[in-house]
DNA sequence: TGCTGCACTGCAATCGATTACATAAAGCTT
DNA sequence: AAGCTTTATGTAATCGATTGCAGTGCAGCA
């Protein structure tokens, strides 16, 4: 004669009981379906639905030795630069049945140790990052192996140490921004940045600068602008732009946000885009087709950058490799809309 | 003589040996250190740093009947909106040494089971959701209480069920946006709304129309336009604008998103904000201020909602106490910017 | 001195599922 | 029909940490 008013949570036992088998049975049922004859797995599934049980993720992890969840370390998540992305590998993850972690890394330039719990296996089966500036007590931990699970980069990466990373053809998307400005007759292109140590910078700049040199143009370091990716660098860029003395007819935005706070900040001075200035972005972010004017951009496959990633970790994280370091590089489109048009110099 | 190639991570026996003591002294020194004599803690945590020992988080949880994570569940991880809502929550979350899960909803309405794997006490320690309109599978799970983890909406919400949640003061919103228009002298004035069935739309309409009364002006159904939030259904709301024959002279959007999709269409067409019609926008996300023109629109303090929401969980978690209902209702602000200005007409 | 109480520590059960190994039954081979 | 596989299931150890309970030793007190 017993009330049970809260019925805990069934377990592995309970629907053994029901199914008149054992545990291991039960267990394998569910999990091995094929190793469990056909008679005796209908009980149990019919016992397991009678019951509402679901398995024990902790316990079984623990047996198992695994975590069932891997963590993303993010710079920002604030950034909707990263949203997309982190559905890419919401969507890679969810097939696969693990979850996914995110963690901000921000302050964890200040606090390393933070991050550096999320190395051990304990925490997580696997690291992507999108950061690729992580601090370099990070970055020897998880390249040491010993227990650290596998790390992959994408989007950004790191030289220091050898990871496998997904990435867009960043090389190739300046070339194009570029050879698209030339193209429309700009023979004096600025560009925007971002952070002088990024890789991303350094790889865009670079494909930038091979384009211009494709065009026999020269590049003036004062058209160069150095900042962040935010919209505010593309603001403070503008100011600079302003004061010079030999405006570029045309600049190259390192990402989307900068392009709309270089456009936005231009046009608080009654500067035009693009009757006085054409301009690129990177990212081909969502508002880049509704804003005003319509920018012209570099549309990176984000999505598939992050499925693609995941997918790579979800690899060696199920056949255990050792991690082989392999490169994915996805590549760029350029997408042209109403912030480049034709130098009328 | 061994060598050990891939030394195994130290488990808390190995710390025991090395400190000659036993787990349970291990285990309280590093987590109860008041209940453990100084000098065996500090001889137990010079074990514990020379051995690298990392508690295993399966075992703990799989003892203590917790999971150490709770879950997010996104309509839409890739829409800009919630990044800063996550952000918020992370910040909470750390603090207390709780992980975060995120989950996208978006197929969820096509497959409930899915999401309702999450809500079982194994998966997560509690709930945060940002969906205000998932399936009544799940929601009638979630409030039985039964073994459920405790869930709370932020954002959105359900009038499904009693539920605690954190929201911005949506009506309140409404109400700023028609009356600063109504101020600026706008007699007509438009609105799109998001999902008809939407608790936001609602309660946003409905402190819309108060105002409106407030100001003895009268609404024309013509005037309301459906939406859904996103940037396309501000465009197609553009284009059942252009189509009238009385036009409003403001419009209010019931998002930044629809705003600038609706501005954009507009401008495309060869009207212009604010000088032909005035508009306000709802959530004021990043680039509300580098829109051209720059975004008037309601402030939502998304972070502060993240952060409220995860507090009242971990609150929740942390007694375990019975799920009291507790509604918080923060505070909008009306941002004034370019896109509005006085009606001359 | 003998007793009580307190501070500290250890023993061992426990959380729930998985799986190596053992066992049993059935099928196959010659 | 004996022996050998193959298939299906059960037994029990195991994953690693936590914690109720019990024990030890020492201080305080009458």
């Amino acid at each position: 004669m017993q009330l049970t008013m809260e019925s805990k949570a069934p377990k592995i036992t309970d629907v053994a009981r029901l199914a008149g088998v054992s545990t291991a049975t039960v267990s394998r049922a569910l999990s091995k379906p094929e190793t469990v004859a056909e008679s005796t797995r209908n009980t149990v599934l019919a016992a397991a639905e009678k019951t509402g049980y679901r398995v024990n993720l902790s316990a079984r992890n623990l047996r198992r030795q695994r975590t069932g969840a891997i963590v993303v370390l993010v710079p920002n998540i604030g950034n909707p630069f990263f949203s997309e992305i982190l559905a890419g590998i919401e969507t890679a993850l969810s097939e696969a049945d693990i979850n996914m972690l995110v963690v901000d890394t921000r302050q964890a330039h200040m606090k390393p140790q933070l991050v550096l719990e999320y190395l051990h296996a304990t925490r997580a089966d696997g690291i992507i990052a999108l950061d690729g500036s992580l601090p370099d007590a990070i970055l020897s931990v998880a390249s040491s192996g010993s227990g650290a699970p596998p790390i992959i980069f994408a989007c950004e990466w790191t030289p220091k140490g050898e990871f496998s990373s997904v990435r867009a053809n960043n090389t190739r998307g300046g070339a194009l921004a570029i050879s698209h400005l030339a193209g429309l007759g700009h023979r004096t292109i600025g560009m925007i940045t971002g952070p002088d140590d990024n890789v991303l910078t350094h790889d865009r700049s670079r494909g930038a600068l091979k384009a211009l040199a494709a065009e026999s143009l020269v590049f003036n370091p004062l058209h160069r602008f150095s900042g962040d990716f935010s919209l505010d660098a593309g603001a403070r860029a503008a100011q600079a732009w302003l004061q010079l003395d030999q405006r570029p007819s045309a600049v190259f935005c390192q990402s989307d946000q900068m392009a709309f706070g270089f456009i936005s900040e231009l046009a608080l001075n009654d500067v035009s885009v693009p009757d006085d200035v054409s301009v690129v972005g990177f990212d081909d972010i969502a508002i880049a087709k509704r804003f005003i004017p319509a920018l012209t951009t570099l549309r990176q496959p984000r999505k598939k950058i992050g499925m693609s990633a995941a997918r790579m970790l979800i690899n060696h994280i199920q056949t255990n490799t050792s991690p082989a370091v392999e490169t994915t590089i996805l590549e760029v489109e350029l997408i042209v809309r109403g912030s480049t048009k034709a130098f009328a110099g």
